[in-house]
RNA sequence: GCCCAGGUAGCUCAGUUGGUAGAGCAGCGGAUUGAAAAUCCGCGUGUCGGUGGUUCAAUUCCGCCCCUGGGCA
């Protein structure tokens, strides 16, 4: 596998964490002097380097890398920021006819780049903050009441949908469900050629990498990236805070769990997130994507 | 060698006044449309250490044995 050759325009490597994508984008880019944009929800964080497992400056000599730690974690990124970050680049790259590999692990990026995501309008901070601020337990009762429809679509418990609900139909007066029935654009066009790489490595192989993996970016310095991570001061609840690693890591820093046992938990934590991933692409890929199995 | 406390799910432990047992964590399955490494839903049969006895019935009571801590020698 550490060798592959591939002729399409564009190359798409999805897997779950551990997997080998970077390993595999950069040997495929390489070969046909392309480049890799990344589809990785947390290796956009520039703060958050080792713990997100992004590529070293040895492998960005190699080959031009796009949408690798270019936002600061104090910054919320979203899956429609990456889409309006992405969307550019595949446009320039394609003119000039070099070989495109988009590699991550973030299922709903891909899907988002196939044309999963539909356009909605941009909802306004004040708007945001309001809902974030409710108690959790009365905002499905109000979707019930103010958009049953959409209500109807979620759990009670699973809060952040249903604020992302509550704040389409409070800006918008228009239920989700009903954005939703416009498909958004595909980015990639029919005449593209385009190779859908899936890497699924068997569960147990990929159980020793990722822990042993773990005790690699705590020897890397992990602890200390976190710690230089919190001396930042912001809120435990943007998205890079909430990288597997740092909650874990800073709990060892704030004295409550040894080193050992907060590394246990970051490699629980990651297997978790692996499974899940692995349920994204088996079920919601279709069988253009050709399976790795390692 | 003697005394004490334990041996119950992969791990930590609860429990059964005798009617073959349940939590947390782990694990497994699923959902997934601007936080997605997020968020949420579902799944609990395991020689109750072994063996003999009492009993209609033992994981529970009794005897012996094995193992692990701790104490005394």
């Amino acid at each position: 596998m550490g060798s592959m050759k591939f002729d399409e325009d564009i190359v798409l490597i999805a897997g779950p964490t551990a997997s080998g994508k970077t390993a595999l984008a950069l040997s495929i880019a390489e070969k046909s002097g392309g480049v890799i944009l990344n589809a990785d929800s947390m290796q956009v964080y520039s703060e958050l380097k080792i713990l997100s497992a992004r590529p070293g400056k040895e492998d960005e000599a190699r080959c031009p890398h796009y949408l690798f730690g270019h936002v600061p974690v104090s910054e919320p990124y979203s899956v429609a920021r990456w889409l309006d970050d992405i969307a550019p680049l595949i446009d320039r790259f394609k003119r000039q006819r070099r070989q495109i590999v988009v590699a991550g692990g973030t299922g709903l990026y891909f899907t988002a780049l196939l044309g999963g995501l539909s356009p909605m309008p941009e909802i306004k901070p004040e708007i945001r903050a309001k809902w974030r601020v409710r108690a959790k337990e009365a905002l499905h009762d109000e979707l019930t009441r103010l958009d049953p429809a959409s209500a109807k679509l979620f759990e009670p418990g699973d809060t952040q949908r249903i604020i992302r609900a509550l704040e389409v139909f409070d800006t918008t007066g228009v239920s989700i469900t009903e954005w939703q029935k416009h498909k958004g654009r595909n980015l990639l066009c029919d005449d593209d050629s385009v190779k859908k790489l899936l890497l699924l490595p068997p569960r147990p192989m990929l159980h020793q990498r990722i822990e042993t993996r773990f005790g690699q970016m705590v020897e890397a310095g992990a602890v200390e990236e976190v710690q230089a991570l919190l001396a930042l001061g912001l809120s435990r609840d943007l998205p890079a805070l909430k990288a597997i690693g740092v909650p874990q890591l800073a709990s060892y820093l704030a004295g409550e769990l040894t080193l050992d046992e907060a590394m246990k938990r970051a490699i629980a934590a990651t297997r978790q997130y692996s499974k899940r991933q692995s349920t994204w692409f088996r079920n919601t890929f279709d069988a253009d994507w050709q399976v790795i199995g390692d």
